[in-house]
DNA sequence: TCTGGGGTCCTAGGACCC
DNA sequence: TCTGGGGTCCTAGGACCC
């Protein structure tokens, strides 16, 4: 029996192989095989590759333009991110998920950790198969699993079963089952940095300490870890030696701040092209907002000039107006937000990403009454008709697609790239095949 | 020419109060 | 002229995650 198996219950992790690459393989048979990447917006960096892209040096969050003409010449194929279809098969996924455990926490679109209580190592296993035939049987997407005493080691585990010669052939890596010196030698296997907690800043200043593998990491004294860096990381030690600090977070807690910002399709100048971009992410964070049934007390807008250029002006202003009564109606944050941009926008500069926070979150049917609300702001901030306003947008919205409901202030021009200049670039985009119905995949008969 | 977006947690330091 | 100490709240910045 291995010393690692403390308690009767053991963390699985599991997660797809290359997510987005996948999902686009289910729908295209042709890149399977080949080396795909998928790019984050406005076709930038590197998000997801295929094992192929890997061997070909490919590194993650590598812009696009840097590599794209060997990448290209080699056979290299790239596309634009398609998250209506990844998120579409991401909740499929989770759901095959969901039936191999009453305890699941769902931690980002292609990685769900579960729970397994009072299973002996066999029984593991076979269910650990059985999961991963299931979700390929079920959406077509190849997953890994790591099984282990805490999250961290599931985690690690994870990480085993998808690099190491050992566990790659099964896609599944058990810690619990490892006697001791052998769970050593993996951890040792391991490099410092690729312990779930630790970046690349504290990898450093680890090694410089003479930390430099798990299994270092598992022998520091936890306290030593807290003196030197916090508590999490104090946690993230405990967590290597098995005892459990993170819990499995089932239902998680509503977002304490909501953004949505978006870097524009090319460098913009107009004030009016911005209050359209800005319109339109202040009403993508109030349809988040009011998903999770909060209000919001202050609101965030902000401009920035492109970053990497040296020889353009810099600027990037930000303004954060609050609100006497704390609000989701599109329409009273919408007004607040291009009062906003009017204030911080300047002419002269060429613009290349705008953003909106929603800020100081309240549950709706939480929050107390500002002494100072007058009634006029009460009125547009809470009243039923335009809550039952927003409600019925949020349902067609919901039903017929993004954006069938729009406010005048996104622009009422929407579909010429000419005149909404702020919209993203994306060139390489396959079609929503799961969520449109006039982007359904088509089967013919040779 | 072309470098994403959306989150959380922790700490340090300043303002303010008694 | 001398000029404490402790608590709280807020913000900014830095680290991390996917």
């Amino acid at each position: 029996m291995s010393s690692m198996r403390q308690s009767d219950t053991v963390f699985a992790l599991i997660d797809g192989n290359a997510f987005y690459v996948s999902c686009e393989r289910v729908f295209s048979p042709a890149l399977r095989q080949r080396p795909v990447v998928v790019l984050s917006n406005n076709d930038g960096c590197v998000v997801a590759r295929s094992n192929e892209a890997k061997t070909l040096g490919i590194s993650m969050g590598v812009p696009y333009f840097k590599i794209r003409h060997a990448y290209e010449q080699g056979g290299g194929i790239a596309l634009s991110s398609n998250y209506s279809l990844y998120s579409d098969l991401s909740s499929r996924m989770m759901s095959v998920i969901g039936q191999y455990s009453d305890r699941q926490e769902i931690y980002s679109i292609d990685e769900s950790f579960i729970e397994w209580t009072g299973f002996r190592h066999l029984d593991l296993d076979s269910m650990a198969r059985d999961l991963r035939k299931q979700v390929d049987r079920w959406t077509g997407i190849p997953v890994g699993i790591g099984i282990g005493p805490t999250k961290t080691l599931a985690k690690l585990a994870n990480r085993l079963a998808k690099k190491h010669p050992d566990f790659m052939p099964a896609g599944i890596c058990d810690l619990t089952s490892l006697p001791e010196p052998v769970l050593d030698t993996y951890l040792a296997s391991l490099d410092v940095g690729e312990v779930w907690g630790i970046g690349s800043r504290w990898a450093k200043k680890l090694v410089d300490l003479g930390v430099y593998t798990a299994l270092d990491l598992r022998q520091v004294d936890p306290v030593w870890m807290r003196r030197h860096f916090n508590g999490s990381l104090e946690r993230t030690a405990l967590e290597l030696r098995g005892i459990a600090c993170f819990p499995l977070e089932e239902s998680p807690p509503p977002k304490q701040q909501i953004v949505s910002s978006r870097s524009f399709g090319q460098l913009i100048t107009r004030q009016e092209a911005l209050s359209e971009a800005v319109s339109t992410y202040t009403a993508r964070a109030a349809e988040k907002l009011r998903q999770q049934h909060s209000r919001a007390r202050a609101l965030t807008v902000f401009l920035h000039t492109p970053p990497f250029n040296s020889r353009e002006p810099q600027y990037h202003p930000s303004v954060t107006l609050r609100f006497a009564a704390s609000t989701s109606d599109t329409l009273v944050l919408t007004s607040a937000a291009l009062n906003g941009l009017r204030r911080i926008w300047k002419p002269g500069y060429r613009y290349q990403k705008a953003g909106v926070m929603l800020l100081d979150l309240v549950s709706r049917g939480e929050e107390s009454l500002s002494l100072f609300a007058d009634e006029q702001e009460l009125a547009a901030g809470q009243s039923p008709s335009r809550q039952a306003l927003m409600s019925v947008m949020d349902q067609i919205n919901r039903e017929m697609g993004r954006e069938t409901l729009w406010t005048a202030a996104q622009g009422v021009k929407k579909s010429q790239a000419n005149v909404t200049p702020w919209r993203m670039n994306r060139q390489r985009l396959t079609p929503a095949y799961t969520t449109r119905w006039d982007q359904l995949p088509v089967a013919r008969a040779i």
